[in-house]
DNA sequence: GCACGCGATGAATCAAATA
DNA sequence: ATATTTGATTCATCGCGTG
């Protein structure tokens, strides 16, 4: 059977993948259901409920259910990949470390482990856990010592000539103009992932010509970006509705018009890392339960917590700039140039304990600007 | 057998778990080795030690060695912690997909996986693959309903009154002074953590008081941390001569003299005086019979009945936090937030109606602390 | 036309203390 | 262990309506 490229399939993908010649796809991504487990509506403090995601292609009976799933579905990718190809695929702590497990189970080598970082994620409303704010992607050859396809000057292009790091800020959600919509506005799949993560996806690890397949393919993000970049494409997809939202975003595209924004990419290791007094604090430079004194006189003082905020001699709590302005009928006040710390008798202010850990850290040494 | 707090303890993570009470550590650290040629260290279920093995290992075998080593150690921590207790795992795309899964087989409840990002990894001198810019932590409870620590406000100080996110900027690693050093200048331990890693940890996820264990202690950073933020700490380590780095790295430490409420990071700085909605009936700022408004849209009303609980249009009767519970499908509620009443055309909070009776009553002059 | 304010929303395993 | 009571909690961004 020739390979049905750029074209959507319809069906499940082990059947799918199954009836694909052996070894002829160079570049798999997989965004596979992450398996949730959510338990019960959730609100925000406006009282919005979160539209969380209750597909019913979420939904597995066991966790042993799961790996059954995910070992079947990426046996069968194994199959259809070249020895030279190499598969993504993405996840979060729901799932992530499973499907790696099983990815290093059946042979596969992992490569890197890319996160993800997103500059808008959803916050923690209750304010219980840690902001849930990246995903993990997993990048692995077919095996050990196979050779693959990574396009490193492309990508160091992309990161303002430097080494393309293993974490990427990607410009804001798949969200705005190129969220796909239903008529009614809601969205029109729930786990649309953007355009630019596929872009240094498929940039970094496909040639032109290449055939990209992504099992999973939902509204069609790998194909509209595939396109884009002159790769062959092949997508696998159960719902029928889907289907057809793929192929109209795929069609709208124009492989010859190039969206700027697509390609805006930033490095945070670009800016120099500006100290706050927590990292003093975190670095032990000064110490939670220490003593400041507010000017040299010694009459006001603070002692430091544990989280950086200063605690005055009258109860109040703040940042050093806060805990300044306090004693000073809440004028403005730079905290760095007003608090001190003593050192065998000696007043030293807090600029001058942050001036000694960038230079002792090197942080001027580093940075080109 | 008592716990042996604040010491390091030698021997062997698993056999010196096992000889310690169960359900009595708070919070548990664990870096443990990511290499895979671990032939020396290698448990079975059963606890027995594997002999030596052969040199030629293949792939399957080492790995399923790693696995039975993980699962072994993370059996005997799980012993151990409080069901109250948290974990945190470090690790990288080696091996923290399967000890993830593992964890999760373990019946641990994943909270957060939080990525620990470098500002100056090693590059990859032969640009095949993307700079490895990152370790992973996972940080887990003991199951799925326990209860656990998280100082949520805490966290928030350090981050600029902002919510701690998944993604940890940390400047820079462990080099400079902080490094520890043999005598002939070379680092003492290959994997020493930034003391600001550990910083985030403890302070995040424990109390003042609380018992940390590390049971790969290595060069002693947890140690470091824990005695700066007047937690107990357990070390376990195989090694003399880590051992000795640690302990002198540890009694180094001065920690400032602790303060309970400078080392409070639990509640908030102000901590008003309860008044319940009651008091507010019977001293007569809001009214039997009076109108209230869930949210400001004024769709949703109920009336105060003389008992203070709520009357809403539809007929439910409770508390201000019962009935706005009822309008929103009995998700929790939290009435002083989104009830309101109407005052010359004003929509006003009921949290404002209650810190106006506060002021008004010098609630907050009684306060010492 | 442009500035500004307001509302909506994103793969979310989202409460804790007391009786 | 289970039921009840109390009350803690949001960030960045986009689109739209208004002045």
């Amino acid at each position: 059977m020739p390979l049905p490229l750029n074209q959507v399939i319809e069906g499940d993908c082990v059947e799918i993948l199954n009836t694909l010649p052996e070894t002829s796809i160079d570049l798999i991504f997989a965004d596979p259901p992450y398996h949730l487990q959510l338990q019960n509506e959730l609100y925000r403090p406006n009282m919005t409920k979160v539209d969380a995601v209750d597909d019913d292609w979420d939904k597995f009976e066991s966790m042993q259910a799961y790996d059954e799933f995910t070992r079947t579905w990426l046996t069968a990718c194994k199959r259809v990949l070249k020895p030279t190809g190499t598969i993504w695929v993405i996840g979060t702590y729901h799932n992530i470390f499973r499907v790696g497990a099983i990815m290093q189970d059946l042979g596969f080598w992992i490569l890197n482990d890319v996160i993800w970082i997103k500059l808008n994620p959803m916050p923690n409303f209750r304010g219980v856990r840690f902001t849930n704010a990246h995903e993990t992607l997993i990048w692995a050859s077919t095996g050990k010592d196979a050779t693959y396809t990574f396009n490193y000057y492309a990508m160091k292009g992309l990161n303002d000539e430097k080494q393309m790091r293993s974490d990427w800020w990607l410009l804001p959600l798949a969200t705005g103009s190129e969220r796909v919509k239903n008529e009614n506005g809601d969205k029109a799949h729930s786990t649309q992932k953007p355009e630019a993560l596929l872009y240094r996806v498929i940039l970094s690890s496909s040639n032109p010509g290449d055939v990209v397949l992504d099992p999973f393919f939902g509204s069609g993000t790998t194909g509209v970006v595939a396109k884009r970049l002159h790769r062959n494409w092949i997508g696998i997809e159960k719902e029928k509705k889907y289907i057809q939202i793929a192929q109209k975003r795929i069609d709208a595209v124009q492989p010859e018009m190039f969206d700027a924004a697509t390609f805006d990419v930033k490095s945070k290791a670009k800016s120099a890392p500006k100290v706050e007094f927590s990292v003093l604090v975190e670095h032990g430079y000064v110490q939670p339960g220490q003593r400041l004194f507010f000017g040299k006189d010694k009459t006001k003082v603070a002692t430091i917590k544990p989280d950086s905020r200063l605690r005055t001699a009258d109860g109040f709590e703040g940042s050093i700039h806060q805990a300044g302005s306090h004693y000073m009928n809440n004028a403005p006040c730079n905290g760095w140039e007003h608090w001190f710390i003593e050192v065998d008798g000696q007043m030293i202010g807090l600029g001058e304990v942050r001036e000694k850990f960038r230079v002792d850290k090197g942080l001027y040494n580093e940075r080109s600007g």
